[in-house]
DNA sequence: CGGGCCATGTAATTTGTTACATGATTCC
DNA sequence: GGAATCATGTAACAAATTACATGGCCCG
């Protein structure tokens, strides 16, 4: 259950509606997904746990709530246990099955994902550039940060380097040139 | 419904019974994740639409699978689409909320990730030492293993830069010596 | 006064996990 | 013959998505 501790981890920091939180978890540089369909009744029940509390009322019927003492040991008890590992990346996933497709269709595809993971980097690396942080979340934030810039850098390199892998078609051969042998010699290009 | 997508891609390469299938789903460097009492089901369905049939029953009453040529066709249509972008990393989601845990409980942690990520990664070069891909499945699976050890080494690298920012604890001052600095000047560590 | 966003909720459905249940084969 | 692993399934529950539903506030 996560999305409980990630919602008791935002509220850590500040007091939040399930407006603000449900914008947090759909952002483009989400860490967390979630719809405010389950972030309304999650919030009910941390409430009525104890874990947060109601700490004010604004206008359209906005509730915002804080984290309460017991939420915050909770936080601390989970973060002491042994994270989960289930990955489900879909777009990785199809890296897998890019043989079954031409590689007109392969090389769009990664193009795609070079596109996407360009983007993604362009904008964390703007959030870099006006990082100022101050408190202990925000130098954490920042912390975690660094490591969506390395990963986002990996990829488009190897987004590029996957491009080179496989043959343009439609042109005559000699399209490209040396590519590094990596490992096994003589490894030849898919298709 | 990406686990429909996931098993009918692995049936493309070759035929495989249920069992087989989960194990290739519960794998230490598995990219996608699911249990038996999820594929079974949904074996059975693909076979009702006829996206795969049963080629062969074994002893135990093993049931071997293949994709057929409406299968085939159906993960060629889902390539074409746009991946689903959804992201949920509870390890990293953490990092966020290590402030709330102290220095101490933090390096632990990030040296938690150090650890797994390394074991991870000298996982993936092991098969990539082992790996002499023929066919183009196995030449895009060494493809997408490229990718894992670039965000593996990526994150080794973070997790290492990452422990290094935060104070230790318990000894007297001037235990870290220089860290290169990173944008901001000064930029004080955590706590 | 109308369009866009703020703001919250519930219901229906799908997806995923945990637990229950059973039995065959193989290897020692 | 007993333990480990192969092998498949169902049921109950939890988590997540999609669709339904409503209304207030603000700005032009």
């Amino acid at each position: 259950v996560s999305l409980r501790h990630a919602l008791l981890g935002l509220l850590a920091e500040q007091p939040l509606s399930g407006y603000e939180l449900t914008k947090r978890f759909t952002a483009p540089a989400h860490v967390w997904s979630a719809k405010h369909s389950q972030i309304y009744p999650e919030l009910a029940r941390l409430q009525q746990t104890g874990l947060i509390r109601q700490v004010q009322a604004g206008p359209r019927g906005k509730k915002t709530y804080a984290i309460t003492d017991e939420g915050r040991a909770e936080v601390r008890r989970w973060l002491k246990t042994p994270p989960g590992r289930t990955s489900r990346d879909e777009a990785f996933l199809r890296v897998f099955f890019l043989w079954l497709a031409g590689p007109e269709d392969a090389r769009e595809y990664l193009r795609g994902e070079l596109d996407y993971h360009k983007e993604l980097l362009d904008h964390y690396e703007t959030l870099n550039e006006e990082a100022a942080p101050s408190s202990p979340a925000e130098q954490w934030t920042w912390i975690a940060l660094q490591a969506g810039i390395r990963h986002e850098r990996a990829l488009i390199e190897w987004a590029e380097w996957a491009l080179d892998q496989v043959p343009i078609s439609g042109l005559p051969a000699g399209g490209r040139k040396g590519r590094p042998s990596h490992g096994d010699p003589d490894r030849q290009p898919v298709h």
